[in-house]
RNA sequence: UGGGGAGUAGCCAAGUGGUAAGGCAGCGGGUUUUGGUUCCGCUAUACGCAGGUUCGAUUCCUGCCUCCCCAGCCA
């Protein structure tokens, strides 16, 4: 035995995970292992964040007594709202990670923070700076030239005392001051040029109220959040690498406990974008019918969609975490999503696009149950039955006037397989006065109840069906990519993202007919329409008596794939 | 340009001073009452480039190239 078992069940070692399993070994942080997922709620969560929630999330679960807390970023009032607070919450436990009593708000920590901020300027170390924004701009210098020292930069210690209070107290308006870090306005990293600690902003918060009138910027808080939860690892996205040293730099003037933060890179995945601001934008301008909108990265886009918990969290950890910028093909978690509901959905029977059958030697009003497994991957689902009738419909793809090689579904004179039922053979071909196909008049063999016959002959093909008098009706919403370039950010001078838009992302089929069974579908239940793909049931738009189904991903069709190449060569 | 990061197949991603896992995608085939699933097999001369150290480097050193991040009183 090389590998033992608990190295080949365990996830693999991430540079993450390997310094932390370090810190482990050399007694760093007592063997301790908290770490925390901090949204800001001025948005939905996406499968960015599910990437970040899992790594975080997932940690503490691996270790020994390791927690994650969840804590609200809630420092910008102007942009957050108790609607996305509600949002995220829901978003993390559905995809099934608990936080157990350590819910935090960043608002919660102000006052201490504030405490904390006259430490520094008793220190020395911070300063009241009444440079407008557009000053503070161009005093802050440029990449290779050094900053200018503010004017305001060597007050007294008392004077800084006395004004930051008074900002405080809301004396002075919006964007009149800041406090501002005395560091370095030459360093090479401009995020140590004296950076603002509290800007001054008359704001409602949705959760403070009007408690305060000056607010922290994330460098000053986030450390010190981290710091007050004893965080150990801090888990963030690369662009805040430039940022550690000013996280660092206020815990250790501090001298209070400091987390080790270490930075991944984000996940990017092909034709999605996901920036919350572009999200927002789709929202806004009813590119899609909401944060939630089943062609949406969100993480409630996906539940809508049909995506379950387990095939998120399975994609998370196949896309591994590293530091290397990437783009992960969007069709990894079509196939996380495909491997998860096959063990899962109950099979059954739905026509997309309905084309009539009269099977012409079956008695009319006859019904017959027919007897079908509801899932031939897990026994243990049971089995259902089917009303057989005279008059079905198929899928009008499912027949062709002229076969081409190797198809073989409906076309006259061939016989098929009704999947569950008999075999049927095409007689002869219906047309209205334009020519278009009505229906199909069908001969069936009796002998071959069940889709079977032992007379050895060969039906090569299986159809699906729905009872023309017993099924019921049903819209179906298919989808396809919300873009059109793999990377939708890549667009010609003078245009944005918006003009990579799929106008075909969302086809809507609504005279569709699926069968009885279906007529209680309950919401976040998966099925499978056989042949066509994954569905559930839409909350936003199902009716009673007229339900609604989102695919939320289509099967594999290799015939779909060899036809394109026939009708190629 | 100053500072900070990153470069392993089409896309992700392990890994080691001894000559490179796995997954997705792709391709071929068996099974199949879903052209699904599953199973078997295959492919791509993948370690950014150039030197150096070494018996031997993707792994160590030097130089170079490319890409990303930072000049919000956003996070």
């Amino acid at each position: 035995m090389t590998k033992n078992t608990q190295e080949d069940t365990s996830k693999p070692r991430d540079f993450i995970r390997t310094i932390i399993d370090h810190d482990l070994e050399t007694g760093k942080y007592d063997g301790r292992v908290q770490t925390r997922f901090p949204p800001e709620p001025n948005g939905y969560l996406h499968i960015g964040h599910a990437k970040a929630i899992c790594l975080s999330f997932g940690i503490a679960e691996e270790y020994p007594g390791g927690k994650c807390n969840l804590r609200f970023d809630d420092t910008n009032p102007a942009k957050e709202e108790d609607e996305y607070v509600r949002s995220i919450i829901e978003d993390v436990s559905w995809l099934g990670f608990s936080w157990e009593d350590r819910l935090f708000y960043a608002s919660d920590y102000f006052e201490q923070m504030l405490e904390y901020a006259f430490q520094l300027i008793k220190k020395g170390k911070a300063y009241v700076c009444d440079l407008s924004a557009a000053e503070v701009v161009e005093y802050r210098g440029t990449l290779t030239e050094p900053g200018k020292e503010s004017p305001y930069r060597n007050r007294s210690i008392e004077e800084n005392l006395d004004l930051f209070q008074r900002m405080c107290d809301g004396e002075f308006p919006d964007g009149s001051r800041t406090l501002r870090a005395k560091i370095d306005m030459a360093h090479p990293n401009l995020n140590m040029r004296d950076p603002v600690m509290y800007r001054i902003l008359h704001a409602r918060h949705h959760r403070a109220g009007d408690k305060w009138c000056v607010y922290p910027m994330y460098d000053w808080a986030h450390g010190l959040e981290d710091s007050i939860e004893r965080i150990t690892h801090s888990l963030c996205t690369l662009e805040f690498e430039a940022h550690r040293p000013l996280y660092d730099w206020f815990l250790i003037e501090l001298g209070v406990y400091r987390p080790q933060q270490i930075e991944f890179a984000r996940l990017n995945l092909s034709y999605t974008i996901m920036s919350k601001r572009k999200l927002l934008q789709l929202v806004e301008e009813k590119v899609v019918d909401g944060w939630d909108d089943p062609r949406m990265p969100t993480i409630s886009g996906l539940r809508r969609r049909g995506y379950t918990p387990e095939s998120i969290r399975d994609f998370c950890d196949r896309i591994g975490i590293a530091k290397r910028e990437s783009t992960v093909d969007v069709a990894l978690l079509e196939h996380c999503l495909r491997e998860d509901l096959n063990k899962r959905a109950n099979r059954v029977m739905a026509v997309l696009d309905p084309l009539k059958v009269v099977i012409t030697n079956y008695p009319e009003g006859k019904i017959e149950m027919m007897e079908a497994e509801n899932n031939p991957e897990d026994p243990s689902a049971g089995k259902r039955e089917i009303p057989f009738t005279r008059e079905i419909y198929v899928e009008r793809t499912d027949f062709r006037e002229e076969a081409p090689r190797k198809y073989f579904r409906l076309a006259p004179g061939k016989e098929v397989r009704l999947k569950h039922a008999y075999y049927i053979t095409c007689q002869e071909v219906i047309r209205d006065e334009t020519g278009e196909i009505t229906e199909l008049h069908c001969t069936y063999d009796p002998k071959s109840r069940g889709g079977w016959t032992d007379d050895g002959r060969k039906v090569r093909g299986t159809l699906h069906w729905v009872s023309a008098t017993e099924g019921i009706p049903a819209e179906i919403r298919l989808f396809d990519k919300l873009f059109l370039k793999e990377n939708p950010g890549e667009v010609a001078e003078g245009e944005n993202f918006l003009s990579n838009i799929n106008p075909d992302s969302l086809k809507i089929l609504d005279n569709c007919i699926v069968e009885p069974a279906l007529g209680d579908a309950k919401h976040g239940v998966p099925y499978q329409f056989l042949r066509t793909g994954y569905f559930t049931l839409d909350k936003k738009f199902s009716k009673p008596g007229k339900p609604v189904f989102n695919r939320s991903v289509s099967l594999r069709d290799s015939w779909a794939k060899l036809e394109k190449k026939l009708s190629g060569s």
